[in-house]
RNA sequence: CGGGGUGUAGCGCAGUUGGUAGCGCACGUGCUUUGGGAGCAUGGGGUCGGGGGUUCGAGUCCCUCCACCCCGACCA
C-alpha cells in the first residue's frame, strides 16, 4: 500500500482527550478516531491490526474444535426475560423498539442465544459435546467508558459456550479453551498472568482471567512469586497474623469530640490506624450488617456478598438515619459492642487476632480503648473480609503476595447448568433420561487485545508492533522520492516485497526524510526500509523499529533478509 | 449516579474592564529546500456547543439544555 493513498490522517499534536498511551497513539496513529464517547471509528490501520488479532483467535479456537457461527446483535427481550436477565442488565443494555412496539436489545453478551440455538438444535447425548463460538460486536451502554478502546460501549469480543453431558465433559471443555487462550495471547505477544476470579453468588466457578500486566490496568491483581498463587482482587486471600500475645487491660471510655474517621483519630489520639477498628453498617435486601476490619483495611464487598448469599449490587453502605438508629450515635461512633436491633454482626478474620483495640462507642463523641475480642464483643460470624494489601502473606504459601494491575483480556468460566436450567437446554442420555447440558463460557476483548497490545509495546516515538498483529510487516522509506534512483530502487523493493508475500508500505509521499520517520515510528511498523543516498549503488538500510541501529545492505538481499526476520518473529 | 473540569478553524490553544475573532500546526497555490516533524510568499477555512435572557452591542455577564474528559460509585 501507498502512504500517499491511504488514509492515515496521523496526528502531530496529543489530543487532549487521551489519557493513557494506547488511546493517545491509536488517535495519533490514525489508527481510531472517536464517533461518540465509548464508541469509535476504526480507520484502514486499525482495521488491520483487529483483523490480524480476529485471524489468530480464529485458528487457535478452529484449532480447539470450536465451530464459528454468527448470532445477531438484535436480541429479543423474550429470551433475556427468560433467563430473568432483562432485569438484572437493566440500564447496561441499549434497549430498542420496533414499530410494533416489540421490545430488544442490542446484546451485552449472548449466553441466551447459544442457549436458544442449541435447545431447539441438539438433543441427544451423541451430538456432545459442542463448543460454539462467534467474533462480534457487543454493546453495553456502561456508566462511564474510559480509556478510549479499554472500557467503550461498543466493543468486538469472541464468544464461546461449551455444552458437554457431564460435568467431566466440561473439564475437558475448558481446559481446551484455557490452551488455546495461552496460545492466542502468546501469539499476540502479551505478558499475562490468569488469576482466579470470582464468579459472584449467581453460581459458575472455576472462573479465570487473563490479565495484562499494565499500569494502566482497570484491575488490581494479587500474585506470588515462589508458588504462583494468582488471583483478582476480589477473590484474593491472604493468611491471618497470629495472635497478639499483649495482655489485655482495663476497657475505657475515651472522650473523641468530632472524630470521627480512622485519619482524624489516628491524628487526635496519635494512635496508628492498625490499633483501631472500624464497624461499617451495611444493608442488604432490607437487613443490616455491621462489618468490623482493621483500621488500615479495606472491606471486599465480593466476599461480604458471598458470605451474604446475596449479589454485590445488593449490598450499599447504610444510610445515616439507619446508622442512627443502630448505634444511638451520629455517623463516625459505631462499634461492636451494644449495637441495637438485629444486626448480624460480622468481623474480618483478623480482629480476634487483636488485643486492646480502640472501637467506637455507639455514642456520640466517644470511643473505647483496649477493647478485646471474647472479652467484650464476640461476631455472629467471622470470615475473611478484607481486600488483600501488598506483602500479605500468600495462602498457599505464605510468602508474601505482591500486588499489580492488570486489564482484563479474556475471561473462562464454568457456567454449569445456570442457563440450560433456565431455558431448558436438556438433551436425552443413553439411558432415554433427559439431562440438562452442562455449559462453559469463554470470553476474550479484540480491541482490548489491540490497546494491551500498546500498552506493552511502546516508546516515547509510538507504536512497536509486534509482528504477529502489526498492521504491516516492512515500511519502505524513500529519503527523497524526486530523486530517481531513491524513487525507482524503492518501488522496485516495495514491488518484491509485495510479490512475496510480506504485507508492505511505501512512503511515496513528497514530504521530507524526518516527517517520514517519525510516522514511521509513530505507526510502529516492525521493519524499516531506507532508501537514501546509497541508492545509485543499490544500497539500502534495514532497521526494526524495537532496536536503535540500522544495517546497510544490499537491495538484492532485502526480500530473504525480511522474510527472514518476519518469520523468526511469528 | 455524585464530585471536578472543558467546549473558540481538522488538531493544540489564546482571547484583558462587554466594542465587528486570533496564534501555531495542518490544508491550497508558487518558488527554494530535501537523512529525524523546512523557509519565504500567498490563499481558503468559524452558526465561538445549542437555546433563551440582560445590553445600543455578548466568545466574554445571567439562566437553561447538551456534549466530552477526569476522580469516585458500578461492571455476566
Amino acid at each position: 500500500m501507498r502512504l500517499s493513498q491511504l488514509l492515515i490522517p496521523t496526528l502531530r499534536e496529543v489530543p487532549a482527550e487521551a489519557e493513557i498511551p494506547s488511546h493517545t497513539l491509536m488517535l495519533k496513529a490514525a489508527m481510531m478516531r472517536k464517533l461518540a464517547s465509548g464508541v469509535y471509528i476504526y480507520l484502514p490501520l486499525g482495521k488491520r491490526v483487529l483483523k490480524k488479532i480476529e485471524e489468530i483467535v480464529r485458528e487457535e479456537m478452529d484449532r480447539a474444535g470450536a465451530q464459528e457461527v454468527l448470532m445477531p446483535a438484535i436480541i429479543p427481550a423474550e429470551l433475556l426475560k427468560e433467563s430473568g436477565r432483562w432485569d438484572v442488565f437493566g440500564p447496561e443494555m441499549f434497549k430498542l423498539k420496533d414499530r410494533n412496539d416489540r421490545e430488544f436489545c442490542l446484546g451485552p453478551t449472548h449466553e441466551e442465544v447459544f442457549t436458544d440455538l442449541v435447545r431447539n438444535e441438539v438433543k441427544s447425548y451423541r451430538q456432545l459435546p459442542l463448543t460454539i463460538y462467534q467474533i462480534q460486536t457487543k454493546y453495553r451502554d456502561e456508566r462511564r467508558p474510559r480509556f478510549g478502546v479499554m472500557r467503550s460501549r461498543e466493543f468486538i469480543m469472541k464468544d464461546a459456550y461449551s455444552f458437554d453431558a457431564d460435568w467431566d465433559g466440561l473439564d475437558v471443555s475448558f481446559d481446551k479453551m484455557y490452551d488455546a487462550y495461552c496460545r492466542i495471547f502468546d501469539r499476540c505477544g502479551l505478558k499475562y498472568t490468569v488469576v482466579e476470579a470470582d464468579s459472584g453468588a449467581m453460581g459458575g466457578k472455576d472462573s479465570k482471567e487473563f490479565m495484562v500486566t499494565s499500569s494502566v490496568g482497570e484491575a488490581v491483581i494479587a500474585y506470588c512469586d515462589s508458588c504462583g498463587y494468582a488471583a483478582n482482587e476480589e477473590k484474593a486471600e491472604c493468611i491471618v497474623e497470629h495472635e497478639s500475645d499483649e495482655e489485655m487491660k482495663p476497657l475505657e471510655k475515651i472522650h473523641t469530640p468530632d472524630v470521627r474517621t480512622i485519619d482524624e483519630l489516628v491524628s487526635y489520639l496519635d494512635v496508628k490506624a492498625d490499633k483501631f477498628v472500624k464497624t461499617l453498617i451495611y444493608k442488604y435486601k432490607g437487613k443490616i450488617a455491621a462489618v468490623l476490619v482493621r483500621g488500615d483495611r479495606e472491606v471486599n464487598t465480593v466476599k461480604l456478598a458471598n458470605l451474604l448469599k446475596v449479589n454485590e449490587n445488593d449490598i450499599d453502605l447504610a444510610y445515616e438515619e439507619t446508622v442512627r438508629s443502630v448505634t444511638g450515635a451520629n455517623v463516625g461512633f459505631a462499634g461492636p459492642i451494644g449495637l441495637k436491633g438485629d444486626v448480624l454482626l460480622i468481623a474480618d478474620a483478623e480482629v480476634p487476632m487483636m488485643k486492646n483495640i480502640i472501637v467506637g462507642a455507639n455514642e456520640t463523641d466517644y470511643h473505647l480503648k483496649n477493647a478485646n475480642y471474647g472479652r467484650d464483643f464476640k461476631a455472629d460470624v467471622v470470615s475473611d473480609i478484607r481486600k488483600v494489601v501488598d506483602g500479605d502473606k500468600c495462602p498457599r504459601c505464605g510468602n508474601p503476595l505482591k500486588l499489580e494491575r492488570g486489564i482484563e483480556v479474556g475471561h473462562i468460566f464454568k457456567l454449569g447448568t445456570k442457563y440450560s436450567d433456565a431455558l431448558g437446554a436438556n438433551y436425552i442420555d443413553e439411558n432415554g433420561n433427559e439431562k440438562p447440558m452442562i455449559m462453559g463460557c469463554y470470553g476474550i476483548g479484540l480491541n482490548r487485545i489491540a490497546a494491551a497490545a500498546i500498552e506493552q509495546n511502546h516508546d516515547d516515538k509510538g507504536i512497536i508492533w509486534p509482528m504477529s498483529i502489526a498492521p504491516y510487516h516492512a515500511i519502505v522509506v524513500p529519503v527523497n522520492v524526486s530523486n530517481d534512483a531513491q524513487r525507482n530502487l524503492a518501488e522496485k523493493i516495495y514491488d518484491e516485497l509485495s510479490k512475496a508475500g510480506i504485507e508492505t508500505l511505501i512512503d511515496d509521499r513528497d514530504l521530507r526524510a524526518g516527517v517520514k520517520f517519525n510516522d514511521a515510528d509513530l505507526l510502529g511498523i516492525p521493519i524499516r526500509i531506507t532508501v537514501g543516498k546509497k541508492a545509485s549503488d543499490n544500497i539500502v538500510e534495514l532497521k526494526l523499529r524495537r532496536d536503535e541501529n540500522s544495517i546497510e545492505l544490499n537491495y538484492d538481499e532485502v526480500v530473504n533478509k525480511v522474510k527472514e526476520l518476519i518469520i523468526n518473529s511469528i
